[in-house]
Formats: structure tokens, sequence, C-alpha cells
DNA sequence: CTCATGTGCAATCAACTAGTTGCATGATAG
DNA sequence: CTATCATGCAACTAGTTGATTGCACATGAG
């Protein structure tokens, strides 16, 4: 999981853990997996790998206090890849309505010149 | 991977795929499996399989041109995942901010429905 | 101190994934 | 028609992942 993003990509890829996720967003002062796993139906074991997954990803921060551990979100990780996610989009759509509006210089880098890469 | 953001999300957090999302997004009018692996130094069929789950989470559309396919970027899906993404952030930053400013309510929730000691 | 409880570690397992290779199919240029 | 070339299908491998279970460690209450 060399890069940043794919494992922020890859911790929301799971819908456990976008539960995970958007159950800590109800809660600004945190929570210990053993309070997030009550009333799962999965482990608690589980909910701390899905937790630790997070964290991991940028998208959770775990502070200690005494022998519980809470878990919050943390959201910079979340907003950048919203922005990565938004620039190539926009991106994608202006170079869409060029090329509906015939702009032909759309089209420059269709051909590529010879052997790129 | 019942859930529809869920293979978006999947998609993009493998590096190769979205490398070849990327590279996609240079050409407005498609590129074939083939072409794409030209240069790669992954085979034709890994990319093939990944256009195809590109396609799939609704990144890429493919289109059929005599005995070409060319797979050009959609960027709906991209524009979704965006959202889902920065509307969560945006939210938490409130709460956060709300807490910040010492306002009590925003810790109503903070007490669990049923939590015994 | 003692004991209950929250957390951490490790092994295990089934399912999935990225990638490969080999071959079959199908459209098109000559 | 035939040779060619892009695509499609299938089997296989190695590595990853979501989840479980059992047990060890540590901390706070009484």
């Amino acid at each position: 999981m060399s890069d940043d993003i794919s494992t922020v990509f890859a911790a929301l890829s799971d819908p456990t853990r976008r539960r995970i996720f958007e159950r800590m967003l109800e809660f600004p002062l945190g929570r210990t997996a053993t309070e997030l796993a009550d009333g799962a139906t999965i482990s608690r074991q589980a909910i701390v790998k899905h937790l630790q997954l997070l964290a991991n990803a940028g998208l959770a921060v775990a502070t200690r206090d005494g022998r519980e551990v809470r878990y919050r979100v943390s959201s910079d990780a979340a907003q950048n890849a919203s922005t990565w996610l938004s620039v190539r989009a926009s991106a994608w759509d202006r170079r869409l309505a060029a090329l509906e509006k015939g702009v032909r210089d759309a089209q420059v880098s269709q051909t590529p010149p010879s052997r790129r890469r």
C-alpha cells in the first residue's frame, strides 16, 4: 500500500469501515473500540483492525486515556481525497465541454507523438 | 462489494488503476486496451481487467467501434465520491468548531442510547 | 493486593485480487 | 477467402484482506 491516497481510498472502500467512520462522526470526543463494538455484529478485534486501518489512512486519530483508547475522526485525509477527485472530475468535464464546442486543440494529445514512456 | 460507492473507492485504491485513469483523462476520445498497454509494464490482459473494473465502478465507459473497444473516462462516479467525502469532512469540521466554541449541544449524542455500566 | 475489564498480539481461515499465460473468437484489410 | 490483429475467455498462482478465536498484558476499582 505504498501510496498515501491509496490507503485512504482502500480504507473507504469497505462498507463496514465506512459505517464505523460515519458512526465516529457522531462523537466529536471519540469512542473506544469496545464502545463501537457494542451492538455491532462483528467482534471487537475486527473493529480494532478497522480503526487502526482508518488511523493509518489518516482518517482517524487514536488518543490514549488511561487504559482506554478513544478514536475520533480526522478530516484531513478525507478532504485531500475529495480534492483529488474533484480536480480530475472538473478537468475532465472542461475537456469534454471543449470537445463538444468543436475546439480542436482538445485533441492535439489524442495522437501521441510517438512512444511515450 | 455490493455497495455502489464501495466499488468506486476500491477502483481508486489501486495505484495502477489510478495511473490508467489519469492516462485516460488525456484522451477525450478514448483509448483501446491495447493502446494503453503499449509501453506499460504489465500485460494487456491486466489492463483490460482494470478497465472493466473502472467501468464497473462507473469511472469509465466502453464503446465498441468495429473490432476495437475504446475506453474513456466518465466523471459522474468520481464526482459522487468527491461529494460523499466533502459532505462528511465539512460536517465533521462544523462539529469540531462548535465543540471548540464550547457549545454543549454538540455533545448531546456523546452519551449513547443504551450503554449500561 | 486482587480481580474484573479494556486493550494488544498472534495464529488461523476463507474469500478476494492483481497479475500471468495460453488459446479461442471475430472483424477487417488485401 | 485468408491472414492478421484486437479482443475475450479461462485457468492458475501468489499475495492480501476481513474476520474469528484464544490468550497475554495492563490498569483501575474495591
